[in-house]
Order: C-alpha cells, then sequence, then structure tokens
RNA sequence: GCCGCCGUAGCUCAGCUCGGUAGAGCGCCGGCCUCGUAAGCCGGUGGUCGUGGGUUCAAACCCCACCGGCGGCUCCA
C-alpha cells in the first residue's frame, strides 16, 4: 500500500509496524505515530488503522502530543513503583499536564520522605526498558480485570468506546494509550511533589494522594527544566520582598501584607502611575465607605452568590446594627451615579477608586501579595450607553497596552462569552459580545476566546501578563474589563435619554493594574526585584571612601535632593568593598564612590546596576540625565 | 476547607532518627583598622524552640489539638 510520509509518497508493507515506517522518516527518536488526528502506538501495524494514500505523521518530544504520550508513559512506570511498593495503594488516573505529569492514588500514605525510593523504582524500570504492551479488552474483560478497582470500574462504565489496557513490565493499567514504545526511551526522570487531591476534583469524593513527575528523554533537558524551576524560586516576590524589606506577613492578620517604609515607595509610585493614567482619560476619582448596610449586598445579589468571601461587620454595642466590609466598589459607585437625575449628556459617566476591598480567600489559596484578604483596587466603573461601549472599552484597552509597554511586560488577552445561565436578551449579548470582538480587531492585539466563561451578567475581557517563562498556563491575572447589564438595574440606576425615557446603563467594571499590592508582587517577579529606576525605593547611593569625603558626598545629594531623585548616603565604618555589595544587594541602580579624584574633579565614577564597567560623568550631567528617565518612568539605566 | 511539608536568635538554617540544661553563619553592639569598587580583624549581644495539652524522673526532640507559612487540590483510563 502507499501512505504518505514527510510529504512523500512511499509503498509500504502492510503487516509492516508503524516502528519499521518510522525509519523512512527523516525524524529521529520517534514516540508515536498520528494517522487522521489519531495517536497510535508504533508496535501497530499500517494496515490495521492506515488506509491507502493517508498521511502518516511521526511525532516525537518536541511535539505537544509527543510530549504528553512521553509523560503519560512515564505516569504508568510511576503508578507500577508505587504498586510494587504500596501493594494496596489503587491508582485511579494519571495524565501528563503543562510541566510533566501525575498519578493519583487511593489509600497511599505516603510523605516526600518516600519519593526517592518511587522514583529509584521507576529508574529501575526505565533500565529495564519495559515495553508498553497494548492489551484490547470487551467491558466484560475489562470489569474482570479490574475487578478491585471502583475507581477503574467507574471509568469502564462510564466508556462506550473499546477499552484497553497496557502492560509495562509487571503492571497493567487500563488506558486508552498510545504510549512511546518502551521506558527506555526516557533518560531522566524526577518525581516533585506530593499532594492532596480529590476523585474527579469534587471536594466530596474521595480523598486521594498525588504524585508530581517530570521526565525528559535527555539528562540536560532535566538539568534544564531544575533551573527554571530554580529561578522561579529567586525570583519569588515573597523572597525579594523579605530581602528587599519592601512587606512583611504576621498571623496577627493573616493574608494581608504589612507595606514597610521602603515597600510603600513602590506602592505609592505605582498608585501614583495609576492614578494619572485615569486622570489623563477623564475618570473622575471617589472615595466611599469601607462597610455598607447588609441590605445593600442582598440586593446586589452578593449576600447569595459571594458569601463565603465577605466579612461580616458588626458593632459590638449593637448586633442587630450589621454591615458588610466591601468586597468590591460597584454598590458604592452607583449611589454616587444615583445621587442625582442623571442625562445621557453625562454619559459615559467614569468613576475611579483606588477602593480598599476585603475578601475572605481560603486560607491554602494565599500566596504573598499575590492573593491577598485586602487589596487595593485600581478600580474604575463607566455608567454607559449601548452605543458607548465599544469606544470606552477600546480606550480602556489603550490604557492597559500604555501600561503593558511601560512596564515590558506581554499581556495575553482572553474574550470571556456567554454562559448558559446569564440574564439580559440576546441581542444585548450579541451587542456586546461583537463591541469586545471589534475593539480587539481594531486595535490589533491578539486574543483567544473562551466560550461560555463570561459572568452572568456580561461578556468580560481578562487581561493576563507572561512570566519569565512565556508559558501562558503560568501568567499572571492583571487586568480586565467587564460588561454589566444588571447591577445598575438591580440598584435602579437610569438616566434620561434623547428620546425623554428612562434607560438602564451598561456598567463597565475595569482594572488596569488590578490591585496594587498585587501588581507590585507582579513587577518584582518579572524583573528578579531590579525595579525599574521611577520604583526603587533608593535610587542613588553615594559612598564617601572615607570620612573625609562626607562633606562632598552630601553637598552632591543635595543637589539630587533638590530634584527629588531619592538618594542616600552610606557612609557607616565599613569598607568600601563591604559598603558596596550592600547596595548592591539592595538592587540600587547607581552606586556612587567618591574620594580624591572626584572632589579635585567635580565627577562621579558610577555603577550602573547590571553594567559591568564604571561610568565616569560630570555630576550635572548625571543628575540631569537621571532626573529625566526618572520623569519619564524609562527601564533603561545606561548613562551612555 | 482537603492532602503533603514546614515553624528553633532579627535573617538563613543545624540539632529531632536514638528524649538528658540550645548551636552556626549573617545581622546587631563594642573595639581595632581609615579604607578606591561584591563580605578586614577581634570580642560581645541575642532564643517563652509557633501555641496549648498529654506521655515521661526529664520533651526543641515522642503523641494529640490548634495557629501560621509553603506546595498542590482545573488538566479526566
Amino acid at each position: 500500500m502507499r501512505v504518505i510520509i514527510d510529504g512523500i509518497e512511499v509503498d509500504v508493507e502492510p503487516n509492516s509496524t508503524l516502528y519499521q515506517l518510522s525509519k523512512k522518516s527523516r525524524k529521529r527518536d520517534v514516540l508515536i505515530a498520528k494517522i487522521n488526528g489519531k495517536l497510535y502506538d508504533l508496535s501497530r501495524a499500517v494496515g490495521d488503522i492506515a488506509k491507502e494514500g493517508d498521511v502518516i505523521e511521526f511525532l516525537t518530544f518536541d511535539d505537544k502530543e509527543g510530549k504528553e504520550v512521553f509523560w503519560h508513559s512515564t505516569s504508568h512506570l510511576l503508578a507500577a513503583a508505587v504498586k510494587k511498593l504500596y501493594p494496596d495503594a489503587l491508582p485511579t488516573i494519571g495524565p501528563p499536564i503543562d510541566e510533566g505529569f501525575y498519578y493519583d492514588f487511593y489509600n497511599l500514605k505516603i510523605g516526600d520522605s518516600d519519593l526517592p525510593k518511587l522514583e529509584e523504582e521507576v529508574k529501575k524500570l526505565v533500565k529495564d526498558d519495559v515495553k508498553f504492551e497494548r492489551i484490547e479488552l470487551t467491558k466484560e474483560q475489562a470489569r474482570e480485570m479490574f475487578k478491585d478497582n471502583k475507581f477503574k470500574l467507574e471509568i469502564i462504565e462510564e466508556s462506550n468506546e473499546a477499552l484497553s489496557a497496557y502492560r509495562d513490565g509487571p503492571y497493567v493499567d487500563l488506558c486508552r494509550g498510545p504510549h512511546i514504545p518502551s521506558s527506555g526511551y526516557i533518560k531522566a526522570v524526577k518525581l516533585l511533589k506530593l499532594s492532596g487531591s480529590y476523585w474527579r476534583g469534587d471536594s466530596k469524593r474521595e480523598t486521594l494522594t498525588r504524585i508530581y513527575g517530570i521526565s525528559f528523554p535527555k539528562e540536560s533537558l532535566l538539568k534544564e527544566y531544575l533551573q527554571i524551576l530554580e529561578e522561579r524560586k529567586r525570583r519569588d516576590h515573597k523572597v525579594i520582598g523579605k530581602e528587599l524589606e519592601l512587606f512583611m506577613f504576621t498571623e496577627i492578620s493573616p493574608g494581608s501584607p504589612f507595606i514597610l517604609p521602603d515597600g510603600f515607595v513602590v506602592y505609592n509610585e505605582l498608585l501614583q502611575y495609576a492614578r494619572e493614567l485615569d486622570k489623563k482619560h477623564g475618570y473622575m476619582e471617589v472615595m466611599t465607605p469601607f462597610i455598607g448596610r447588609t441590605e445593600l449586598w442582598k440586593k446586589t445579589g452578593h449576600l447569595e452568590k459571594y458569601r463565603e468571601n465577605m466579612y461580616e461587620v458588626v458593632p459590638f454595642s449593637d448586633e442587630n446594627d450589621k454591615y458588610v466590609l466591601k468586597p468590591m466598589n460597584c454598590p458604592f459607585h452607583i449611589a454616587i451615579f444615583n445621587a442625582k437625575t442623571r442625562s445621557y449628556r453625562d454619559l459615559p459617566f467614569k468613576l475611579s477608586e483606588f477602593g480598599i476591598v476585603h475578601r475572605y480567600e481560603l486560607e491554602g489559596t494565599l500566596d504573598g501579595l499575590l492573593r491577598t484578604r485586602v487589596l487595593q483596587q485600581n478600580d474604575a466603573h463607566v455608567f454607559v450607553s449601548e452605543e458607548q461601549i465599544e469606544d470606552i472599552v477600546s480606550e480602556i484597552i489603550e490604557m492597559m497596552n500604555e501600561t503593558f509597554r511601560l512596564f515590558d511586560m506581554k499581556p495575553i488577552f482572553v474574550l470571556a462569552t456567554r454562559p448558559e445561565k446569564r440574564i439580559g436578551s440576546d441581542e444585548l449579548w450579541d451587542k456586546a459580545e461583537n463591541a469586545l470582538r471589534n475593539v480587539l480587531e481594531k486595535i490589533g492585539v491578539n486574543f483567544t476566546v473562551k466560550e461560555g466563561d463570561g459572568a452572568f451578567y456580561g461578556p468580560k475581557i481578562d487581561v493576563y501578563v507572561l512570566d519569565f517563562t512565556g508559558k501562558p498556563e503560568y501568567a499572571y491575572a492583571v487586568s480586565t474589563v467587564q460588561l454589566d447589564f444588571n447591577l445598575a438595574g438591580l440598584l435602579g440606576a437610569k438616566y434620561m435619554g434623547k428620546d425623554d425615557r428612562e434607560h438602564v446603563p451598561i456598567i463597565i467594571h475595569r482594572a488596569i493594574l488590578g490591585s496594587i499590592g498585587r501588581f507590585m508582587g507582579i513587577v518584582l517577579e518579572h524583573t528578579a526585584g531590579n525595579l525599574p529606576l521611577w520604583l526603587t525605593p533608593i535610587q542613588v547611593v553615594i559612598l564617601p571612601v572615607s570620612k573625609k569625603y562626607e562633606d562632598f558626598a552630601n553637598s552632591i545629594a543635595g543637589k539630587m535632593r533638590e530634584r527629588n531623585i531619592r538618594v542616600t548616603i552610606d557612609g557607616s565604618e565599613s569598607t568600601l568593598e563591604y559598603r558596596i555589595r550592600n547596595a548592591r544587594l539592595k538592587r540600587i541602580p547607581y552606586i556612587i564612590v567618591v574620594g580624591e579624584k572626584e572632589m579635585n574633579e567635580g565627577t562621579l565614577t558610577v555603577r550602573v546596576r547590571g553594567q559591568k564597567d564604571l561610568i565616569k560623568t560630570e555630576i550635572e550631567k548625571f543628575v540631569e540625565k537621571i532626573e529625566y528617565k526618572i520623569h519619564s518612568r524609562s527601564m533603561d539605566l545606561s548613562l551612555n
């Protein structure tokens, strides 16, 4: 028969295996074959699955699906290893994930210290180069084979396709396949961590023990991966924040950051940036209360839908006078809108607030500044008519883009469309979704669509920012713009239209930086603590070589302070080397050493963060240059 | 909330397996050095071992509960 490999037609024996065929491909280290969109084991005979003229594609570890199969096969080895050391454990499922694989077991009680033993067992299987053997099963046979495993039985009963199992060495697992030909392809394995999980992700069902791992066809790839993990730790904003004394946490208020003096400099700069941006686009800033009567939140539906995330506030002296600590600002902004009779001439009505909101997040989800129980939002609500949606959203997306450019961040836009359960007419949803889509297309940003992921009250665009790995799965959620057809009506917001009739405005919720604190955490990770000049708590440090030069240092510092440059002098009684080291560890952008030479010449010798060579410059020039850099919020520190 | 790990000096961590009066480095304080680009030398200071209970003649160490932190709990054989 004839099939197509690498775009070339070849003659093949129908009973030759795909493995034999793969030798005709240019690709090496082939793991599986893809025919008509389906993946097959290389041990299969061509004639059994391919038709005359079919395209046969061979996949390797470099292909996404190849990787998945590779990792999935490794998870089977893990299951085999667990079965050997803990015969009473029941394997459930073991899929590949974005980075590696996991396998969930029932009735397995182990700790981190047991992982090395398991890893050894997996490595033994790898060394034995066990074959993955496919076994086709009828439902009846499958039931019999897995009669002791209620989880597998559940899967069997739900299935209506042909069933199969795979044998790798002593272990047989129900599996759709395909698999890599044998375990010898795996050259490096690492079991990474342990966690709990639930059968089918359902907290009402059995608790399982999940083992995470990863594997590679080359030892060097594992090394690279472990380096990425190291880098993630190195960039962890919690670690950096502690090192630089930017913020802290204590159990006296779990999940709520204490922003320290240096951190508050950064925080305030971000706040000021966001404030300027809003002002530039005609937002009116307001401040509203922290608490509101419980009735309000009942009316908005929060009490019902958002209850588990809210705090109740009750005065000790009258426990019947109940309030809710606001988790959002929107109802209060509507109150401001409602305080006067509004007309179409007032629209778009733009209110912004750096409102501090409290949300009771589950203990296990807290994560430094990235997930807290108190946050200051870069929040705004725009009250618009239907026709205005597109313009306003467009403006908001531009504001976001301006921000991402400033921080050199790469955004991902995600359009979330109507969910099953929703309010509002289909016409309105059509209009709103189209408006969002049009804006994204007009501005020319790449975006993906998540069908059905919108809120019940309207569609939205969520914006994520890639982290240093560039993997979308690890992107930070940053900005959002959401259309809301619901809330204005619930709280009685209306305006008089040109037609002399009352209309209910549509509310656009939006956040650019998201939350200020959270954004600070993201910037810290994004820059690995090397904050842009305008954000650094100390922009310049001057180190006099010895006490003799302190006056000179003071005079320079004075000139800088006049220009609002944040400068300190470290004239402490330690060696120059020691003080330089400290300044570097603090990631201060400019470290200036002054001594005899500089005093005589009126120059500065500057050590620029991230640069090897020392720069010699005149005082005035230096001050002017960095003053400009600070004001323009430049990312570039270079003085040339 | 659930699973696993962790909590010892201001910070990073050792000590816990095998119970017997608490250690290191950094920091901080003092002294010497007066210094030219990533840690100068010497001395000192510093701990209710997360909290509470239990076992024991004796608990940082063993057991239980609680508090807090970290990783995970969406990826369907």
